[in-house]
DNA sequence: TGTACATCAGTGAACGCGCGTTCACTGATGTAC
DNA sequence: TGTACATCAGTGAACGCGCGTTCACTGATGTAC
């Protein structure tokens, strides 16, 4: 594959991205080093991606895709949905770190904002069916806060390293998420 | 003040790293950042911090000696220690996005590892004493990971920025901690 | 109370490095006729 | 089926920048006697 034209170049820099920044952080990704993994020149990736920032809004956007697909094709309860959130944080701890890191990425960006809101209905939509009252009251949005922040919780507590990660993180992770109650009390 | 010998310079880097991981993250702290905002010339810092990385340690050492005397001083049960590390988190976020890349420090360091794990222990012990069954157990464990990733998980959403602060985030963090249970089954 | 001297904590110039971005260019591809 | 030409996606050199770290130095402070 020795083309002048690489073919495939916009894909391969994101899929780089995702591996660099799962292993050294997301400020650790510079273009330069994401050329020389594709094995083209410095400067060819301003094709694609004018900036860096369009690069890393570009790899938030697809990581919020994945996650919405995933979440939706395992489906079941709002317990499930957690487990499933946790679970492809640790797949995807690249996408996952540039998600989450609004300072790297264009926040104004459509298709960005369009992706994160998507992934946070689901889970809003899992919240409101493990209660009775809807989903519009301020008791219903602390409960899917509520299930979010565990869930994200426990993703970052893992991905940090800051503590190791158990054996089979799948049913540690539904352990845990099932110390939260949604009863309207 | 405009001594020779600065006097209190190793503490002014600490409180500037701390605003600068605030407003901007922790990767954008640089030794010669903090010099010009101490207004020293930038090779001052090297002798109170040979390396970047020791400035970074330092800073996160003092960051959980901070967040233990802050849970120790309100006291109270595994739910208002909850709120206390959201409130401390957000009043801390300089420290404490460093605490929690440890990339960044030198996890071999004795006095990080010894400030990490007291926090921890108060933590494990105030879930300790929500539940019957001790604290050795697996499902005590996990019930502590629980209250752990949920305050965590809360403290980086709103962090994060991707998510906007409320007007009242200590009563709002009460009652989304209200959503655990630490019962035995 | 003085004085000699070691040590501490600064200065400012210099180093090599990798970065994002720009530029003029060129080879490959696609399209109109 | 050919050919002219526009466009796309690369190359490689160059730019200016800020960084961590090193170095020889110097002024201020502390201590021994």
């Amino acid at each position: 594959m020795a083309n002048y034209h690489h073919g495939d170049l916009r894909r391969q820099l994101l899929a780089e991205a995702a591996r660099v920044a799962a292993g050294s952080g997301p400020d650790a990704l510079t273009l330069r080093e994401l050329a020389r993994r594709a094995g083209v020149s410095h400067a060819a990736p301003v094709h694609h991606f004018p900036t860096r920032r369009d690069l890393m809004t570009a790899l938030a956007t697809e990581g919020f895709t994945l996650l919405s697909a995933a979440l939706t094709e395992v489906g079941g309860d709002i317990y499930d949905h957690g487990v499933t959130y946790v679970t492809w944080a640790l797949a995807h701890p690249g996408h996952y770190a540039v998600m989450w890191t609004p300072r790297l990425t264009d926040e104004q960006d459509a298709s960005l904002t369009t992706a994160r809101m998507a992934t946070w209905s689901i889970l809003e939509r899992a919240v409101a069916d493990a209660r009775a009252d809807g989903s519009e009251s301020e008791g219903a949005r602390d409960a899917a806060y509520a299930a979010f922040a565990v869930v994200h919780g426990l993703a970052g507590i893992w991905l940090s390293g800051a503590t190791p990660l158990p054996p089979d993180p799948d049913s540690r992770a539904r352990a845990i998420v099932r110390h939260l109650t949604f009863d309207t009390n």
